[in-house]
DNA sequence: GGAGGATAGTACGAAGTCGTACTATCTGGG
DNA sequence: CCCAGATAGTACGACTTCGTACTATCCTCC
């Protein structure tokens, strides 16, 4: 019997991305970007140009949150599409220059909130961010090679 | 200028949470409870009783996201209150008999997806949470400190 | 060089999650 | 004893996020 286990790695790291979602909501709030559209524009503005396939893999999120977003950023014209002659079927996004005014003031606030917790943190941010990524590392794998066995969503008759 | 940052701490972890996630959802499908239901199953189970209050606490997560989880459980008859009579306003939460089987159920899947994980993570699971939950608490810390300084939501004039 | 399967993006509707505002109860000081 | 402020839970509506199903384009190998 499982009796009072010492809960699990996985309960934490949802306790901890509600405690980050927690703080950046009242850091940012009144900027220009919620946190998780914050998430979005990084991710564009890093890379300089992405297709939505590929933000959606570095952010491990569902391609049709992903899309949401894109329709946003668009919606305020802080992105903009560029055809890919490799490929018909994407495009790459960039951030226009009033994308990338909204990306660095929410940045500002942003920088407040994680020099609060840099500050709290007694320990190496660089460590601990790849330490982070070990883990992001495994949880994918363990979901890539349990679809590539268990998953018959529609089964996959012979 | 920023140019291309290495990103955060902050994006890693939300990609973990989304990561974890996308591994529970295709490993707990089919099974009594999807995994945030698992989360909050888990809490009660380990608490023996618990405040919907403190269920928040534990998950770093708000109080009415803990309310409908409550309502669920209810509806379910997988919970019971426990009248506190120290407090009128409150009351503990218990997992009934039901609830402890879908409980098990669930946990049962869930340790499929945990065993994939610890078997392609090549690190100690203790430590790892140990890690994770000093992260978290840096973060609380920050929240706090912050939230004393900047809050006025509706102005705390003297 | 054409058919079959895979992949990129889209449309649409539904479920999950949360913020705000409110009520009831508790607690401490006058 | 009672008032003021704080805290526990609730009601309600809105936004976020997502799953499913679909279309268009790409790839490959016969």
């Amino acid at each position: 019997m499982p009796g009072r286990g010492r809960s699990s790695v996985f309960l934490e790291v949802f306790a901890l991305s509600q405690a980050v979602r927690d703080l950046l909501l009242t850091t940012m709030v009144g900027g220009p970007l919620t946190p998780t559209e914050y998430a979005f524009y990084s991710v564009v503005f890093e890379a300089e140009a992405v297709t939505p396939t590929e933000m959606a893999r570095q952010l491990s999120v569902p391609k049709t949150t992903v899309m949401e977003y894109v329709r946003l950023m668009e919606e305020r014209s802080h992105t903009r599409r560029i055809t890919n002659p490799r490929d018909g079927r994407s495009y790459r996004l960039t951030l226009t220059a009033s994308g990338l005014t909204a990306h660095r003031q929410a940045h500002d606030r942003f920088e407040v909130a994680y020099r609060a917790f840099l500050t709290a943190f007694a320990g190496d941010e660089g460590k601990a961010q790849a330490r982070l990524q070990q883990l992001r590392s495994a949880v994918v794998a363990a979901a890539t090679r349990g679809s590539a066995l268990a998953p018959p969503r529609r089964a996959a008759r012979v």
